[in-house]
DNA sequence: ACGACATTTGGCTATATTGCCAAATGTAAA
DNA sequence: TTTACATTTGGCAATATAGCCAAATGTCGT
């Protein structure tokens, strides 16, 4: 354990990772992801956009701690690494739901 | 209930809720209302910025449905619509002590 | 070593977000 | 009906993000 001090910088980090999911097709890699290892071509499939920002989504996830990858012959396999984000999901719907008054 | 199909609008519906919380103000200020209804001078005392940005910040969450507001006398108090969103706390903090791999 | 394939990186433009100041609005007390 | 206070809104400059293309990197089969 390092501190338990919550400071600015501490919302910091954690604006960071909720920043890293801010984005519709980055959700919908993570709700990809939640059904098992996919390599990044098959998430390119999903998404439906270039191959390169596709890479690039990943790398926003990845360098929040969200996904790790593994490669594994020609292709990189990205799995999620702390699925408890899969539990945002239920909650935003609330707000959704609340939001139609 | 409307529909349970998932498009590509709801991700992007799932995206603005989230992109709202993804500042570190406005996180310290969900923070802050978990601890009940707060007007906005008190934020901003929080916050320590500008009245002005903290109103903004706050029309952000409002917008998204994460807070709502109600007028009382000269001030403003705002409070948390959907208390839910204070879950993703400990489950970013384990994508935190994860990153320590 | 060569060519095909999978992915990342660099570079660029377009767009969005942030935060301050100043001005506008709303409310209440004198 | 002024004045003071609380908050929002408009406008602007700085910064960050998104997505495409093209080029670079890495990996395999031949």
């Amino acid at each position: 354990m390092t501190t338990d001090i919550i400071t600015i910088e501490r919302f910091e980090e954690r604006a960071r990772i909720i920043k890293a999911m801010a984005h519709p097709s980055r959700l919908l890699m993570i709700d990809e992801l939640s059904r098992g290892e996919r390599c990044v071509c098959e998430l390119r499939d999903m998404v439906g956009s270039d191959m390169s920002t596709v890479s690039k989504h990943l790398s926003v996830l990845k360098k929040a701690g969200i996904v790790e990858d593994d490669k594994r012959g020609k292709q990189i396999y990205y799995r999620l690494k702390v699925p408890c984000v899969l539990n945002f999901f239920s909650c935003i719907e609330s707000v959704i739901e609340a939001g139609r008054h």
